[in-house]
DNA sequence: TTATTGTATCAACATTTGTTGATGTAAATT
DNA sequence: AATTTACATCAACAAATGTTGATACAATAA
């Protein structure tokens, strides 16, 4: 492994223990062992790191997804294997799905606003999923908003139990649970 | 309404928007269009103010909460009633909420140990009522745990939509609809 | 051989930021 | 009247922080 690759997943673990304005270039400095000048072979600026970080897993999230919406799965198919790429990014990168959750709010414009209207066209999305289920009948009668927040909601908090800790996971398990979560509620 | 009260609110207004790191006492100082010095005659230091926010609004929480717990009501009542006091508060004091949710990260030892205990302490009384469910049958079969984090991050979310925006909503309908969500899911 | 690339060192900077001390004034409380 | 309380002003400091410039050395590519 290149050190530029070492400083990427060491800026990644550093940045989700203490989040990103808390990281200095200082921590950064010493948790690669050089000197604080020596970062600056790796990045153009603290921002930048951040926003190669972000931009970078949110792509492939988005492409992802892209690819299951445009998809001719029904509308319940379609919501399940979005729970699965979900599970899936965030059991295989973890530190990366947090920051995706965590830490966009600490993003600069422009890139805020990029960042933002990405994240409310996936939702718009979602939603659109959502309504095709209720009019064709496979969904409950409900509020369109209020589910489709309901469900990414319910996938985002994944993070909080796998990022950094060192649980082994049955993917296949986690995502048949949420989806059944989601799908039926928890009621017997 | 006294200027410490003014202070109290604007603040909350500020870290809400801003977060609370980016949040800086010549901010606080510009908010209420007075000299920097001078927002030391409402706070002690910038981290005593981030610690009373949180926990002024936080053990209001845990205080409802207990009483739901150690209630007679039965484990899916006690859920209810459990998405219900989060709905009230969220709609209430959404920028506290937020806090809640958002800002616990900036706060420092001992305080941010002191934190994290009264949530696990709170995550481990809602993995309780659902086990109870479980083993009475009221509840599906299921991961606790996994049930657990579902539910809270379902009704954790609600601040997104309702802090900061001026959106009027009906308490009522949205807790029905959370509830909806969380007993059956969204199959029909 | 020469040029480039990756990495290292050291010193220094301009800002930002939390915080304090000394002092003053007007209103409320005693 | 005397005293406490709430609020205001100004200047200043010490620490933290992002960033840069100049320089050097070794390995790799041309």
């Amino acid at each position: 492994m290149t050190k530029r690759e070492e400083f990427k997943q060491a800026s990644l673990n550093l940045i989700h223990k203490k989040g990103f304005k808390a990281t200095t270039i200082r921590d950064l400095a010493e948790m690669m062992d050089c000197d604080v000048a020596n970062v600056y072979n790796y990045i153009d600026s603290k921002q930048g790191l951040l926003e190669s970080h972000l931009f970078e897993i949110n792509s492939e999230f988005h492409t992802q997804v892209d690819q299951i919406i445009s998809s001719s799965y029904s509308p319940i198919d379609k919501i399940k294997k979005l729970v699965s790429v979900y599970v899936e990014i965030t059991i295989t990168r973890p530190l990366e799905a947090s920051l995706l959750v965590n830490e966009w709010r600490s993003l600069k414009e422009p890139k805020l606003t990029e960042f933002i209207k990405a994240r409310e066209s996936f939702e718009r999305k979602v939603k659109k999923i959502i309504i095709e289920g209720i009019n064709d009948g496979t969904l409950r009668q409900m509020d369109p908003a209020l589910a489709t927040y309901s469900i990414l909601s319910s996938v985002r908090w994944l993070f909080n139990k796998y990022a950094g800790k060192k649980v082994k996971v049955n993917r296949i398990e986690v995502e048949k649970q949420i989806i059944e979560f989601v799908l039926q509620g928890i009621e017997s």
